[in-house]
DNA sequence: GCGAGTTGCTTGATATTTGAAGCAATCGGT
DNA sequence: ACCGATTGCTTCAAATATCAAGCAACTCGC
């Protein structure tokens, strides 16, 4: 779902709607990546996007995570780590119990097929970004690593921050 | 689903893959602008960040749109497009007709209904994005337009120049 | 004009995602 | 220890999205 108002047919006028204009190239740039790298995992290793994020989380959380941490880390939520996990159970990939602590709470780790697994679809997805992200040069990256840096910053008081 | 390799737990090291830690960026920032708007969508007017991205393509493209271009531009598969054509139909959003030069192809354009429906929810979905991107300045805000306006680019030839 | 390839779109089976509701375990006083 | 919130997760139904066929309507070259 793309809004894009770039090419000619745009109805925005000037200089008004900057930010307008600058979230419907993030969103169209966003989501061509994703596609790209989710069709690159679903043809190499019959995975996908999502599967590949909750792996990576496991991956540097070595003691593994609670679903509800899953779900705020992915930004998905509660109901869909709960059908990514039993997924990924089944394919052997994560493992899960019960906290010592909180017999409520599960807590999932990858197993060492999960981490073989990530670990070659990592390699694939790192070379495909380079790639895609090629034509900006490093310094360019690094500008806008830490323009988003603001956003991203901005995001965690929106809703108490109107 | 969010990659978000930025806390302290991460795993990357150093200078080296600035490509994927901008992405990882870039995709948390989208995704999270993503839930507010979608949110917003659906709790101020019962639609969806889907439905406005499809409606936003045939707002400015008064003749109409076969759904493969509709497809195209949203970035979706054809048979989502369909169905989403078929429930903004029902809903009495868009019109379609059967094309005069093919007979297989469909025109689809707003009908009076969408076009209120779609101005009232772009008001509200440009005053949301303002306040979202607020913390950059406008100069920044440039910047990585431009930025983006490279990344773009570059991936038009994906595909085809590996 | 004809038949082999395209194209434009729909279908149907699946996969994924969401949102709300439900259940059990834990917590905070009391 | 007991009760009413709260928390952690699952479940279920419904909404979306994807992919692979499938079908009809075009196009071309002959």
């Amino acid at each position: 779902m793309i809004l894009r108002a770039e090419d000619p047919e745009t109805s925005l006028r000037g200089e008004e709607h900057e930010s307008l204009r600058l979230w419907l190239r993030l969103f169209t740039c966003t989501t061509m990546v994703e596609r790209e790298v989710d069709g690159m995992l679903k043809r190499a290793f019959g995975s996908s996007l999502a599967r590949f994020d909750l792996l990576a989380q496991l991956h540097r959380a070595p003691d593994g995570l609670r679903m509800t941490t899953l779900s705020e880390r992915t930004l998905t939520t509660n109901g869909n780590v709960t059908w990514l996990v039993a997924a990924l159970q089944r394919e052997g990939r994560v493992s899960r119990r019960v906290a010592s602590e909180d017999r409520r709470a599960a807590v999932v780790r990858l197993t060492a097929s999960g981490r073989r697994h990530f670990t070659a679809m990592a390699r694939a997805h790192e070379s495909l970004i380079e790639r895609l992200l090629r034509p900006l040069a490093p310094s360019e990256r690094q500008t806008m690593y830490t323009l988003l840096g603001s956003v991203k910053q901005g995001l965690r008081h929106v809703r108490t921050d109107p």
